[in-house]
DNA sequence: CCCCGTTGCTAAACCGCGTTAGCATGCTCA
DNA sequence: TGAGCATGCTAACGCGGTTTAGCAACGGGG
């Protein structure tokens, strides 16, 4: 365990003073004239000893740490998390930032706790993060250091950037989808069909519905039907579409409102002995891995995790770099970024087949 | 954005100097004979002001940053991964460490830069973690720092200790659970029979094979068949089951060396007509939540990844606190931790039918 | 009455670096 | 020959704490 080299052990090997070594190396010597010969001698060694900058020591004197908070309620419940925060690293890691990771269990008191760890820590910024798209409220913490917003819109006006997957899009291309395979009779499974029915609380229900309800009325459709359901469980995606198997004419259609109802749907449908997607299409959403795993592949409109984690830490740096020129970035403030969402075709929608 | 209090503000309010303060804060006051007024004082004055001291600051003064590494190999692939960090993000905050992530993708030199960024942000303590087992070289930038593997054991012998599931001791249960239920002919997918007949590096399969062939083999039974695969993805379950079942007599019990192959195994399973567990058990590992949302639920091992992350946290934070005791502890070097891995029965696991 | 021991607090150094004012030295030019 | 100006480097301070040596005031004993 033998000690870094410090600025100091740098001096002293290239024999000059320590405040020389450090400009030379911040690459200031030139402008205050430190000799080339110094200049090289001192690069030379520096290298030679593998030296580097004690980053701690920079944040007492400079005050910044080049170090950013990510806080999000659960890193752990899905899949979806571990992208978004692959995402958020890697943009930090390009710009030279590295993460503090925590994780409030929607605990309230827990995320208070964290925040100030991390103020204790010195970041730069901080993004807060939800793992499903939802209006929150805006802790007070945030106001003291750059901030963005992640999967979560606040619920009152702010100057704190947002970002968020474009739900109603994702709703949209998912009808679209259908309609431009023949459809004409579409049926939800997990909210529907009438606006605002669907899961309380569920920003992205409420979005991919309205998406779903203006593409399909463009084309003048309406919902055929549609079930809301508490929870996006496989077993309420069963029990929805075997209820909705049980009514005559037989449903062509399922635009399922995630890729746990839509293995649901694919069970009853397997049970009814009905064919994906000769006899039925299906659509879904998150693109969950899942979605590659079923037999057939499941068409569906992916939530673009990775991309919203890497533009909330590409804002919160850009509103970093800014906050030396301009001290109130206007290009970033209170702004909703909406992340398109991609739409992965699998094979799980085809043209309309003979149905009753 | 108004400023931090800092100690100077709290010794000017109480109309102390600063080191006393410092003194009541930290606990000092009566050893250094500070008066009980002053200290009531002091503290007074310090929570009303809401004081909290920098860490940055002491990460200089004191050399700890109450701060850890947590490199991996990847966070995003898997559902693992998450839950792991956010074992050990839970178990650093209860002990008041933050954590930094980083993520290298088996890129080596990726991995030296983010122990070298941590480095510079002092951490006071390392942990490399393998999203699945494996064995692997120790950089030499652990040996700076204490360090933990997480997930991987090191190639040559090293005073780091490790943490691994106890997959040996799953591959005994797998087979124990089946031999109970009345098995004695059971099938392997994704691996074996033979010993060592796995997947090339797979640890995990290496050692689940050696747990069964063992369990098996004190009851006298040794594998049935056994197809081992260069990937496990619910496609070559599917063809590997399907495989079996075109042979005579019909495979009663099946052991998949993952939960996505039980997922293929199922699928076969369903087109032939076949039902889980009348006809055929099957049993896993992983226990990913797809083994929940199946039809039958899935009878998986699992890999206990948030007490892996946990430990891993707990162990490191031991020696953090040892290191001032003494300089060696014996406990904690080099020791191979091996954590249980729980059965979790759903029932796809039945007394042995009619077969044929 | 002087010395010494307590008691109660503080000044000052230090951690590692960036920053800036300023100190020598040598050269030019009047 | 001395003032003036580059040139080339360094001493000293600050960031926000901890730590230690030591100072002032007071009381008691010889």
């Amino acid at each position: 365990m033998n000690r870094r080299v410090r600025l100091a052990d740098v001096a002293r090997a290239a024999g000059v003073a320590p405040s020389t070594a450090s400009l030379v190396l911040s690459g200031r010597g030139t402008e205050l004239r430190i000799s080339e010969a110094v200049q090289q001698r001192v690069r030379a060694v520096s290298a030679e000893l593998g030296y580097r900058p004690n980053i701690v020591s920079l944040g007492l004197s400079k005050g910044a740490t080049r170090t950013l908070g990510f806080v999000s309620d659960t890193v752990a419940t899905s899949q979806l998390a571990g992208d978004m925060i692959k995402g958020a690293i890697d943009a930090a890691r390009e710009r030279g930032y590295l993460l503090f990771i925590g994780e409030t269990e929607g605990d309230g008191q827990a995320e208070k706790d964290l925040l100030e760890a991390m103020a204790d820590r010195q970041v730069d910024g901080l993004v807060l993060a939800s793992m499903f798209t939802r209006e929150r409220g805006v802790p007070a913490e945030l106001e003291r250091v750059p901030a963005v917003l992640l999967n979560t819109v606040a619920d009152r006006p702010t100057a704190i950037p947002a970002v968020v997957p474009d739900e109603v899009g994702a709703g949209r291309v998912a009808a679209r989808v259908l309609l431009d395979a023949g459809h004409r009779e579409v049926h939800l499974v997990g909210a529907g069909p009438g606006p605002g029915d669907v899961p309380l609380g569920s920003v992205a229900g409420e979005e991919r519905l309205l998406g779903i309800r203006e593409a399909l009325a463009e084309a003048g459709v309406e919902p055929a039907s549609g079930r809301a359901r508490l929870a996006w469980h496989p077993q309420d995606g069963r029990e929805a579409t075997r209820d909705l198997l049980a009514v005559r004419p037989r449903p062509g259609a399922l635009i399922c409102f995630n890729d746990r109802l839509a293995l649901g749907a694919y069970q009853a449908l397997q049970e009814a002995g009905l064919r994906i997607p000769e006899d039925v299409s299906v659509i879904s959403f998150d693109d969950h891995p899942l979605a590659g795993w079923l037999q057939p592949g499941l068409t569906s409109l992916a939530i673009p995790h990775e991309a919203l984690g890497r533009t909330a830490i590409e804002l919160l740096v850009d509103a970093l770099a800014g906050a030396d020129a301009a001290p109130r970035p206007a290009a970033a403030t209170g702004v909703v970024h909406r992340i398109p969402t991609p739409l992965r075709s699998r094979g799980s929608v085809g043209p309309p087949g003979a149905t009753g």
